[in-house]
RNA sequence: GGAUGCUUAGCUCAGUUGGUUAGAGCACCUGCUUCACACGCAGGGGGUCACUGGUUCGAGUCCAGUAGCGUCCA
């Protein structure tokens, strides 16, 4: 067997488990009827991304599932994949042939297409090699991309169907335009952000009484021109006289408009009266639309003013074209004022420039499934954790607005739909749209197709992803879904993601799964997923979000560099309390890293303290065990190893990831390195505890290596084989059963191993002696001293304790010896309590003033405790009122007090 | 404006149905190269639990309000 070095090296370890992993084949989740199967589908990632914390925060926390899935027996599956990302794809190939000069337009789209795959082929998914570097153990083979030929297929064949059944319908609204990426975006990618401005205020002319102004206040003076009327309200009394007349449009091609009369309009706002401008704003189009009046588009898609803006603005970007609209209505008189003003704007989230609302054209889509979305999370049959998101996403369900999901873009899912030659598209009906005659949809395209023109626009990204969790499965093809083995690994147990998808793709895939399940079967088999855990969001230092623009985000393979996969998996998990933000600090992955090495020595030691023995198997290590012949120690760390195992367990069920990463840091750093290890130290050395001892700490190993797997998988699985645990060609990862502490437990009694639970209460004694001792030792400067001579004043009782562990204690404690002795009242010598035990030293004459003035505080304290809980307990009140074991532990604790008082009191009477 | 989360040690955070003297990691101080580990060991200091009021025998924990920070929605 290798020796184990002294410091845990995780490159090559990495390295080489995962190509051994992969060559065996251990990540595949294949079809077993003997086994239930528990599937993860990845968010996918889009295909342009590259890893960031965030994606290995919410990748660790999947693969931990995955993997404990595993080792519990079942049959895990973890589907990988990418996202084509529409919007953000397309940007990123059009940079690069702006690079070489290249425009979209001039390559034409079949060009174009060509060349985003080509992209893609060479760059794309560079995300997931950099996941299996993380230790990710996805079913690789499965990998998924949204614009797979067969994907494709799927998405497309939604729509189809949509459509016929009426959920999906063309028409002309006010859209959120992205003037840089030249598309129709939804609600949900449209950023609000605060932005200081200038509100106008503009005075517009009465025709029919010149020197009579009604003044607005507009954020937006460049679509004057636009304007078609102005509103107010019609209860307002400073305008009853107005209501009907027309003003001047103060700006632009010369234009009499009316004053109108709307419910809407906020009498408070400004001076009440509101410009009406129903091609750049959606309330205003609403307005329009009930006065009939016409919207007149003064921009272009690329956001210039055109020429209906009038001839001084006209070929000017929207923002110059608004400084410059100032200026005109500054010389023209018609600008009253200007300030300052505070206020929203939509920014796209893409592009991140503001957007403009735009009366185009769309594909929208009306919800299928709302109300039974609704109920599955209401009534619980998929679970949030936290809980609290799932009133979040039944406000939004409450409030739903019709979905826009056509984008004008070349990169995505074309719509199947295809007009008849010369129609005019802009001016088809609702009854054109209907007429199978005009409009194709279907998913093999019509028959004739030299007769047709197909729709330019591609999908919604997110119409696509909203199918992944089946579509990806081989849905709706019948001899995919076999092959893929659908009907058994769907529905999905677990979705990892971040509460800011929860409408963009959360809330739409539950309403996918529910459309394309039969709607007879149980609504347990209809929902995509069962559980949804919505990780926290990963922010710097300062609390910031991380991006890449402020730069403040580390590189996850830096970090994997630096402090190993498994450090870095075991220091963001720390971090991630549940469902909160977290500041990210790199000193936590450093402790991840610094855990790993414990780990590696305390393995080391084990190594190289014995010859190993059969550890084959959990039967083979405990048929090792002397129970018999147990010390308190041997007790207590086997307790504590059970306590843990089902800490460790009920933590994975309740999604409580760190608390189970500090339960197992506490229990292997503190219990097992720190105090089991320094007492098997004396053990080891003698020939009749030896042997058990070796077998307690493989047990212990064996156990939390197992535990530890899902979270560190690289150093778990090498220590695994390194220890003997698992034969050549067998895996930790694949081929071990995780033992709860229940069925461990069964196995101790089939060897006769009893354990005795109250050697704990005598280990903390223990603990406590040498804490105190050593603890007198560092006051004294003698901390490093090995041949202390310590005399314990100790009963027959508590001696009797104290000698079955001599030779530990000796150890840890640094004594030459350690001897019962009495105090006898003597100036020079005084004693320390050591819980249950009295130290006795030996003290010069200062140090015996410095000994009673401490003493003397002591005392101090205790009887101020003692006076609270006397007076607590001398509470009528709470006498009756509280539950008896309350009452009990007061007494207690009382009676505790009074007795350490009383000791005290007799240890200053010896010092004289 | 509505919703929601947070405020506990110098920092980042735990603290499960209310119940002894509120915990961890890091940082800090002291000592130690002890035959697994200095990526370590031993010892130590450090907290009016944001504020105000209420409920209760008892509040970090429950309720109401206030302030500050954050997020989402409009």
């Amino acid at each position: 067997m290798a020796s184990i070095s002294k410091s845990y090296e995780s490159h090559d370890v990495e390295r080489r488990w995962s190509a051994d992993w992969r060559a065996a084949d251990c990540f595949a989740g294949r079809v077993n009827p003997a086994k239930t199967p528990y599937t993860i589908m990845i968010p996918p990632p889009n295909v342009t991304g590259v890893l960031t914390m965030g994606h290995v925060l919410n990748n660790t926390l999947q693969d931990i599932l995955i993997r404990r899935a595993r080792l519990e027996g079942r049959e895990a599956m973890w589907l990988p994949g990418t996202d084509h990302a529409g919007i953000a794809t397309q940007t990123v190939v059009e940079r690069e042939l702006r690079k070489q000069k290249i425009n979209r337009r001039d390559l034409g789209r079949e060009k174009f297409l060509e060349k985003v795959w080509e992209w893609r082929d060479e760059k794309g998914g560079i995300i997931l090699q950099q996941l299996q570097a993380l230790g990710a153990s996805c079913d690789w083979d499965r990998t998924q991309f949204t614009m797979d030929p067969r994907y494709s297929k799927a998405v497309l064949s939604v729509f189809v169907d949509l459509f016929q059944k009426g959920q999906i319908y063309r028409g002309k609204r006010m859209v959120n335009w992205c003037p840089a990426s030249l598309t129709a975006l939804s609600d949900e990618e449209v950023i609000m952000k605060p932005a200081k401005g200038l509100l106008y205020e503009v005075r517009y002319e009465r025709v029919d009484a010149p020197g009579q102004f009604i003044t607005v206040k507009t954020t937006r003076p460049e679509t004057i021109p636009g304007d078609v009327a102005i509103a107010v309200h019609p209860e307002d009394p400073r305008y009853a006289s107005w209501i009907g007349k027309l003003v001047r449009r103060p700006l632009g091609p010369s234009a009499e408009i009316p004053i109108i009369a709307d419910a809407a309009i906020d009498r408070e706002f400004g001076s009440g009266a509101l410009k009406v401008t129903p091609a750049h704003d959606k309330v205003d189009f609403e307005i329009g639309q009930r006065h009939q009046l016409p919207a007149l588009d003064v921009l272009t898609a690329a956001g210039v003013l055109n020429e209906l803006a009038g001839s001084e603005l006209a070929g000017m970007e929207r923002f110059a074209g608004r400084k410059k609209a100032a200026e005109l209505l500054k010389e023209s008189g018609a600008l009253v004022k200007e300030e300052p003003y505070d206020n929203n704007v939509g920014y796209s989230e893409r592009a991140d420039v503001p957007i403009e609302p735009r009366l185009t054209w769309q594909w929208w889509l009306k919800y299928p499934q709302v109300e039974a979305a609704k109920a599955v999370v209401r009534d619980g049959v998929i679970r949030f954790h936290p809980e609290r998101w799932a009133k979040v996403y039944l406000h939004w369900l409450e409030n739903i607005q019709d979905w826009c999901i056509s984008r004008q873009l070349w990169w995505g899912h074309r719509i199947p739909v295809w007009y008849r030659k010369g129609l005019d598209k802009e001016a088809l009906t609702a009854a054109d749209l209907a007429d199978p005659q005009k409009v194709h949809v279907s998913l093999a395209g019509p028959t004739d197709p030299s007769d047709w023109v197909q729709e330019d626009d591609v999908l919604d990204t997110w119409a696509s992803s909203w199918l992944w969790p089946f579509a990806t499965l081989g849905w709706p093809d019948q001899e995919a879904m076999a092959k893929a083995g659908h009907a058994y690994f769907y529905p999905t147990n677990t979705l990892v993601t971040g509460p800011d998808i929860i409408f963009f793709w959360v809330a739409r895939m539950i309403m996918a799964g529910l459309e394309y399940t039969p709607a007879d079967a149980p609504i347990e088999q209809r929902v995509p997923f069962r559980d949804v855990y919505f990780t926290g969001i990963i922010r710097d230092a300062q609390g910031r979000k991380m991006s890449k623009s402020l730069g403040n985000s580390p590189d996850p393979l830096d970090l994997i560099a630096k402090y190993g996969a498994d450090g870095l998996r075991f220091g963001i998990v720390s971090i991630a309390p549940q469902g909160q933000d977290i500041r990210f600090q790199e000193d936590r992955i450093e402790g991840g890293k610094n855990f790993c090495n414990k780990l590696w020595n305390a393995c080391r030691f084990r190594q190289m303290s014995g010859a190993m023995a059969d550890n084959s198997s959990l039967a083979a290590v405990v048929a090792r065990l002397d129970g018999p012949k147990f010390d308190a120690d041997d007790h207590a760390i086997l307790d504590r190893l059970l306590a843990t195992t089902r800490a460790v367990d009920q933590a994975l069920a309740n999604f409580e990831f760190s608390n189970a990463v500090q339960a197992l840091y506490g229990f292997f750093w503190n219990d097992f390195c720190d105090w089991y290890v320094e007492v098997s130290k004396a053990k080891l050395l003698e020939a009749a505890t030896k042997d058990s001892c070796l077998a307690i700490q493989d047990l212990v190993l064996r156990q939390t290596l197992a535990l530890l797997h899902p979270f560190m998988p690289f150093i778990t699985e090498e220590l695994w084989r390194l220890l003997g645990y698992g034969a050549e060609g067998t895996f930790l990862m694949r081929d071990v059963r995780i033992e709860d502490s229940s069925a461990l437990m069964t196995e101790f009694a089939n060897h006769g191993v009893q354990l005795d639970f109250a050697a704990a209460t005598e280990v903390s004694q223990l603990k406590e002696l040498t804490s105190k001792i050593r603890a007198f030792k560092a006051d004294n400067g003698e901390a490093a001293k090995k041949d202390s001579e310590l005399v314990v004043e100790a009963s027959a009782e508590q001696w009797a304790v104290l000698e079955l562990n001599l030779a530990k204690l000796k150890r840890m404690l640094g004594a030459a010896s350690i001897s019962r002795g009495e105090l006898s009242p003597n100036a020079s010598a005084c004693v320390t309590a050591c819980g249950t035990w009295n130290l006795i030293r030996q003290l010069n004459a200062g140090d015996a003033v410095a000994e009673k003035a401490r003493l003397t505080k002591e005392s101090e304290a205790l009887a101020k405790h003692i006076a609270g809980t006397a007076a607590r307990l001398g509470n009528e009140a709470f006498v009756s009122k509280a539950p008896p074991a309350v009452l009990d532990g007061a007494r207690k604790q009382l009676a505790d007090l009074k007795a350490k008082h009383a000791e005290v009191a007799r240890l200053l009477s010896a010092l004289g």
